[in-house]
DNA sequence: CCTAGTTAATGTCAAAATGACTCTAACGCG
DNA sequence: CGCGTTAGAGTCATTTTGACATTAACTAGG
C-alpha cells in the first residue's frame, strides 16, 4: 500500500469535502512587572477529546451551515473563552492533509486583538488559561497551532500600520509610554522614547487630546486618542463577521 | 420566512460542511508597446455551466480530499488554462454565505505569478484568454472573483520585499530597465532610472552578472540575477503545495 | 517651603536615505 | 565619423533617522 491515511478511501468512498473549522490566536498586551518590558500574551483552550487530548490549542470549532467564517470565528472564541474581541482579521487557512491524525481537516485562521482591560478576564474554567508568548509551556500546541501563533506574530510583527493595532490593544485613550511598551513587546526591541514621539507627531492616525492621567508620581502624561481612516481590507467585522 | 436561503435548508438536514474550491489569480508581465508602459495581465476562463455561466471567472476547481490546497491550485490551474507559475502564494479564503447563488461555497483563493515568457502561452480553447488588468471588459467577474482580483493586486503592491516579485515575473537574468518596468507596471507610476538603479545596488538580492543584453539597438545593458533568501512564511511550493 | 528624584516633553546635530538632476559611456546607424 | 539613443555614474539639496542633551512638571521627603 501506499503512504496515504487509512481514512481517505473512507472520505474519497463517501465523498465528501474535507472538515471545516476555524481557530483563533487572540493577542492580548499585559504591563511589565517592576520595570520590565510590556508581554504579549494569548488565552488558550485544553482540548478534553482526541486527537491531542490534555494538550493546549487554539480556541475555535467547526463551521455551520449558515454563518460566515468570521461570525464563525467569534462564536467559537466566545464560547469557549468569554472573549469578545475589538478587532478580528483572517490569517491563513491550515490544509495539509496530515494535519490532524484522525480526520482531513481545514482550518481557517483568525486574528484577534484584545483592550488590555479585557486580558485575563477569561471564564473560570481550569481547561481556559493566559500564557505570556515567550512562555516555555507553549512551545508544543495540539495540531499545527504552534505554527499558527507563530504566523500571527510574524504578521503582527510586518504590519504596516501600527497605529491601528496598537489602539486596538490599548482601548480608546493611552499614552505615548503605554504605545511605545506597545510596540517594544511586539518589535522585541527599546526604542527611544524622544524619536518615537516624533514619528506619531507626524503621523495623522493618532492625535492628542488636552486630558491628562492624573494620580502618578510624577509629571502627569498627556493621553492620545486613535483616529482611523477606516479599515484595510483583511479586516473582519467581529459581530456580524 | 426568514432572509435565509433556500438551500440552507437542504445543507443542515444533510449536515454537510460546506463546498470547498480553490481559485487563483495568476499574474504576468506584458511589455508596453511602442514607448508605453509595461501592463500586468492575468488569463481567465469562461464558464460554462450554471451558476454564471458565460461570465470570466479565475480558474479553479473543487479540492480533492486527498490533496493538499495547495497542491489543488497548481492542479486546478494546470488543468483549466495548462500555465505552470513559479510562485505561489495563498491570499484569502473567502466564505460568505451568498457568494454563491446555488450553493454554499467556500473558496480559498491563491496567488501566482508568472515568468514573462509563459505570459499568452495558454492551451488553444476560445474559452481561456489573457487580460490586461485595466481592461474594463473584466470589471465584472463571476461570483465574488472581481474581489479576488483587486485583492491579490492591493497584496502585490503592498509587498515588502519587491526583489523577489520582480524577478518571478521576468524569470532568471533580466536587464535593470525591465525591472523598472515590471516595478512601474506594479506601482502604476514612473521611476527615475538612476535613483531605482541606486537602490537596488543597495540590496543584496539583486547581483549583477557580467553578461550583457546583445542585439539591441544601442548600448547593451549589462544583465542582472536574484540571488534569494529563502521564501517568506507565505509561500507555497507550487509543484508539492 | 524647599530640594531631590522621576518621568514627560522638547531641542539639537550628525549621519543616512531620498528625489531631482546632470554628466559620461557605449552601442547602432547612416 | 558624428548623431541619436540608451546604459550607467555622479552631484547636490532636502528629508528622514538615530543618538543624545535639555527643559518642564509632578511627588515625596525633609
Amino acid at each position: 500500500m501506499t503512504s496515504v491515511p487509512s481514512w481517505a478511501n473512507v472520505d474519497e468512498r463517501r465523498n465528501l469535502p474535507p472538515a471545516l473549522a476555524v481557530s483563533t490566536v487572540i493577542l492580548g498586551i499585559r504591563p511589565g512587572v517592576e520595570g520590565g518590558p510590556d508581554k504579549l500574551c494569548l488565552p488558550l483552550v485544553r482540548r478534553i477529546r482526541q486527537p491531542h487530548a490534555g494538550m493546549w490549542a487554539l480556541p475555535g470549532g467547526p463551521v455551520d451551515a449558515r454563518e460566515s467564517l468570521g461570525q464563525a470565528a467569534g462564536r467559537t472564541l466566545a464560547g469557549t473563552t468569554g472573549l469578545r474581541p475589538n478587532y478580528l482579521e483572517q490569517l491563513y487557512t491550515f490544509g495539509d492533509i496530515d494535519r490532524s491524525p484522525t480526520h482531513r481537516l481545514v482550518t481557517i485562521a483568525y486574528f484577534a486583538l484584545l483592550h488590555v482591560d479585557q486580558v485575563g478576564a477569561t471564564v473560570q474554567d481550569p481547561n481556559v488559561a493566559w500564557f505570556d508568548i515567550d512562555d516555555p509551556a507553549i512551545a508544543q500546541l495540539a495540531f499545527d497551532h504552534r505554527k499558527i501563533v507563530d504566523y500571527a506574530l510574524w504578521r503582527l510583527r510586518n504590519k504596516t500600520e501600527y497605529g491601528q493595532i496598537a489602539h486596538r490593544l490599548l482601548g480608546e485613550r493611552f499614552t505615548l509610554a503605554a504605545l511605545r511598551g506597545v510596540y517594544e513587546a511586539i518589535l522585541g526591541r527599546r526604542l527611544d522614547p524622544a524619536n518615537f514621539r516624533r514619528t506619531l507627531n507626524s503621523t495623522a492616525s493618532i492625535e492628542a487630546t488636552d486630558e491628562y492621567l492624573a494620580g502618578g508620581k510624577h509629571r502627569p502624561p498627556r493621553l492620545y486618542r486613535y483616529v482611523g481612516h477606516g479599515p484595510d481590507p483583511l479586516e473582519v467585522d467581529p459581530l456580524h463577521g
